[in-house]
RNA sequence: GCCGGGGUGACAGAGCGGCCAUGUGGCGGACUGCAGAUCCGUAAACAGGAGUUCAAAUCUCCUCCCCGGCCCCA
């Protein structure tokens, strides 16, 4: 079963080929670093660390790129309001995004360009620009002439004459069409600058990304990924920049995630219906609220409410819970059923669930279901020691993707031995119906944050 | 207005032509010294209207409603 994936350019479902076999070009657009993350940046991130950690299961060789704006008229705002560099605030919320995604077990990408790094590339993709007539000079700023354009609209399916009503020409800026766009910006009195032919400035806005992808990945990159709200003007920006620059597609597949939603709209600094990652941190595990995010379609709006992050986490317990049985039963259990056939069933629909378009919710459900027969096979006393290890496999499997379990095996050292033992203790205890101290063992292992079970086969027990 | 995406049970969310989604919650059982977990069973939905079809949440058309984008900026 092939890899399927929804193309925002063709808004339909293709077969996945990357431009070179077996090694894939991903850029994802990253965020720009005025300020804390908040849980819609998460979504993004963990959505897009999903798909690359599919694809590498797939077998495919990811260079995986995401950038970071650090030069923009938001941070420069926001320092001149903290009063420091805006490159020093910039940096300073780059290593709150590590510490944030780090938290969230966010892989890392193999590389996060910034803008303020990436200036001699811009720079010569502005002047190619130039010079191949595509775009002119104007006061010390250079801009995209849209009307140059070999195509426009091709991925958000906008008609450039549709798009005049809104458009209007500032005062002090010599645009020679309304919807041309900025590819570098002269810089006003003040403002963190660089010296390019056309005297100080900073680039525009799409114009990092084009140069980045060029950079570090090549004139085709096989996916782009990105936020919806991205889809235009941004990346349709992008696809005419490169293109006029290159002379070759762009992007061989666009991926777009959908947004996180409070009362249906979507969360947003402006609108200040936010949730800091930080401070959602303080209240749930990561592993939840990577569930959590995971418990949908990454292409469709998610919706947020008080009680979603309470749901997910007893949904993940739930998972957790016969994760934690299974490995207590590989040690005790004594039926005769190795579970080889619905292991091989769940892992076979997991797959071709997460190849269809990463539908992540679905290959969830897949678990449930595996997670459901274990659980009978075992309360049913009829599952064997070879069983439970072969469905820890397939939940380790799914795990490698998801990272949402907690996985290490307990009971291997001398204090597992002796919780084994104490155990053993109270098993005694409540044969002579001696409760109170049977309870008294559990209640002081609790408090050492040992959680005991009593099940048909015997006690089990794991770290809270 | 234009370009996209949607409207599914109490909530969150799959499915996109015929079969049980799933999870949380509800209800009824089982197990149990108590906890917890688990198991068995059960109720509950496809915005509205027309059409296509033997058969429609699923396809077509119309209506209503919602979200994202359409100056700058992510």
């Amino acid at each position: 079963m092939a890899l399927v994936l929804y193309n925002t350019l063709t808004r339909k479902k293709e077969p996945f080929e990357p431009l070179i076999k077996g090694r894939v070009g991903i850029y994802v657009c990253g965020v720009t670093v005025y300020d804390e993350s908040h849980l819609g940046h998460a979504k993004s991130a963990i959505n897009f660390d999903v798909i690359v950690r599919w694809l590498r299961h797939r077998g495919y060789d990811v260079k995986h790129v995401t950038n970071f704006t650090d030069v923009d008229d938001k941070i420069i705002a926001r320092a001149n309001e903290l009063g420091i560099p805006a490159l020093e605030l910039s940096q300073k919320m780059i290593e709150g995004y590590h510490r944030d995604m780090d938290m969230l077990r966010i892989e890392r990408a193999s590389v996060y360009p910034k803008a303020s790094e990436t200036m001699p590339d811009i720079i010569a993709m502005v002047r190619g620009l130039v010079e191949k007539g595509y775009a002119y000079e104007s006061n010390g700023s250079v801009y995209f002439s849209v009307r140059r354009a070999k195509e426009y609209g091709k991925l958000s399916g906008q008609k450039l004459d549709d798009l005049q009503t809104g458009a209007r020409i500032e005062p002090g800026e010599d645009k020679r069409d309304p919807m041309d766009f900025a590819l570098w910006k002269a810089a006003k009195p003040g403002e963190v600058a660089w010296e390019s032919p056309w005297g100080k400035g900073r680039p525009g806005w799409h114009i990092e990304c084009s140069a980045m992808c060029l950079k570090h990945i090549g004139k085709t990159v096989d996916i782009h990924g990105g936020g919806t709200e991205l889809i235009f003007p941004h990346h349709e920006n992008e696809i005419l920049q490169s293109e006029a620059y290159n002379d070759a597609p762009f992007v061989r597949y666009w991926l777009h995630n959908g947004l996180l939603t409070i009362d249906e709209e979507k969360m947003s600094k402006s609108l200040k219906n936010f949730f800091l990652i930080r401070d959602i941190m303080k209240r749930y595990r990561p592993e939840v609220v990577r569930f959590y995010l995971l418990n949908a379609s990454y292409r469709q709006p998610l919706e947020y409410n008080e009680t979603s992050l309470e749901e997910a986490g007893k949904a993940l317990d739930r998972l957790q819970n016969t994760y934690d049985m299974m490995i207590s039963a590989a040690k005790n259990a004594s039926g005769e059923d190795d579970a080889v056939d619905i292991c091989d069933k769940a892992w076979k629909e997991y797959e071709a669930r997460m190849d269809d378009d990463f539908s992540t919710r679905e290959a969830i459900a897949v678990m449930y279901e595996l997670s459901h027969e274990a659980n009978r096979l075992l309360s049913e006393g009829r599952l064997g020691s070879r069983g439970a290890e072969n469905i820890i496999g397939v939940f380790d499997k799914f795990n490698e993707v998801f990272d949402v379990l907690a996985g290490e095996r307990l009971g291997e050292d001398l204090s597992g031995k002796l919780i084994d033992l104490l155990l053993l203790v109270r098993e005694e205890a409540r044969k002579r119906k001696d409760f109170a101290q049977a309870d008294v063992i559990r209640k002081r292992l609790s408090e050492l944050g040992i959680e005991i079970q009593d099940t048909q086969d015997g006690a089990v027990w794991k770290r809270k």
